[in-house]
DNA sequence: ATTCCACGGGAATCGGTGGCAA
DNA sequence: TTGCCACCGATTCCCGTGGAAT
């Protein structure tokens, strides 16, 4: 059924993206300088999750790195210091990598060094950054100019000194989530590309739009499970109950993927968490105390305290993996979804 | 009103890595 | 080669907070 599995990849990029020609228009102004080999002007883009913020900016820097001397960095901002910010801007650009140990202004140093002609820097998800500290250090690179992509440019701007917010907001702009119609085309394409002629109709389309509520990245994961379970169930075009199963599945997928990229301490307070079906805080960290030794018998890492499992269980409520009832001492912890399993053994110490 | 208890922020610390100078 | 230093991520320790239980 799925003729192209790349085509619903994250990371795949349209030759054409379409309804964002507005958008398209202001980041090629924003960058028109760069094409006479001056310094671009600084893009703010804002919007939800997953309405293509990333897609956008990656598809413009690709055609206009086509045709223009520029050299971009794409920096994902979640969790990064400062340094780490530099650090990633210097990896994207020709040269060797700084090794681990260098200190943050030496980092900042080579920076200036290295930019000799017009760079773009992506920072994406700059909502992440602990500080606008990193955006700082980037604007006083001499030809190097940003494009901050945040969800809510309120908020990032009143974090800014008045010049920083006078350079950024000169472009600003924000994309909005897609319209039920404008959704089944993206999801339209990407049928067309990926999968056999005639298996989905323009109505199933428009449900999985509508449901997703106009974010195409839900949407197109929604299309691939639909596809999978159409392929698994020997379906020669997808079905309504495809569809209709798809969005659980795809959440379902999107969990999976979370918990398995999360170390082993997450993963046993998941699945601790899982086979309890409601746990209180205290009883949990009796039954951790109880297996540990049993449950890191051979693996590198070591039993953690109480203190650091509060941090990995907020970090499995951040992924979406558990959800929290109640208050203070009487919150209970549940997984969100029984069926996603974290896969590690532990029948035998339960 | 007081006690209890878990949460979560922040500072200190640990362990591993790698450059650099003696 | 060896010792020193700076980095960083992960962890521990300390503690203020706030709502339910007593």
């Amino acid at each position: 059924m799925i003729a192209d599995p790349a085509v619903f990849d994250d990371e795949h990029l349209p030759r054409r993206l379409l309804h964002r020609e507005a958008a398209v228009d202001h980041l090629s102004r924003a960058w028109e300088p760069a094409l006479g080999g001056d310094p671009a002007h600084d893009v703010l883009i804002h919007g939800p999750p997953g309405v293509g913020k990333t897609a956008l900016t990656r598809h413009s820097l690709q055609k206009l790195t086509g045709h223009a001397d520029v050299q971009t960095a794409h920096v994902r901002c979640l969790g990064k210091t400062t340094a780490g910010v530099v650090r990633s801007v210097l990896h994207d650009l020709p040269g060797n990598d700084p090794s681990v140990n260098v200190p943050r202004e030496d980092l900042c140093i080579q920076l200036q060094e290295r930019v000799t002609s017009p760079v773009i820097v992506v920072l994406d998800e700059a909502d992440g950054l602990p500080s606008t500290d990193a955006l700082d250090r980037l604007v006083d690179v001499e030809n190097l100019s940003s494009v901050v992509i945040c969800h809510d440019p309120d908020e990032w701007l009143s974090r800014l000194d008045g010049r920083l917010r006078r350079r950024l907001s000169f472009a600003e702009f924000g994309l909005d989530r897609y319209s039920v119609d404008e959704l089944a085309d993206i999801l339209e394409a990407r049928a067309n590309l990926g999968l056999p002629s005639e298996s989905v109709t323009r109505e199933q389309l428009e449900v999985i739009a509508d449901e997703v509520a106009g974010v195409a990245r839900n949407g197109i994961q929604a299309l691939r499970q639909a596809a999978l379970r159409a392929e698994e169930l020997q379906h020669d075009r997808i079905t309504d109950e495809d569809v209709s199963e798809s969005f659980e599945r795809a959440k379902r997928h999107i969990r999976e993927l979370n918990l398995e990229s999360l170390p082993f301490h997450h993963r046993l307070l998941y699945e601790l968490i899982r086979m309890g079906d409601g746990l209180e805080a205290g009883e949990l960290h009796d039954q951790y105390d109880a297996i540990a030794d049993q449950a890191y018998h051979g693996r590198e890492q070591t039993p953690i305290s109480e203190r650091a499992r509060r941090t990995k269980i907020s970090k499995l409520v951040e992924y979406d993996l558990i959800e929290v009832e109640g208050k203070n001492r009487h919150r209970v912890y549940r997984v969100c979804d029984r069926e996603v399993v974290a896969q590690i053994l532990l029948n035998h110490v339960i």
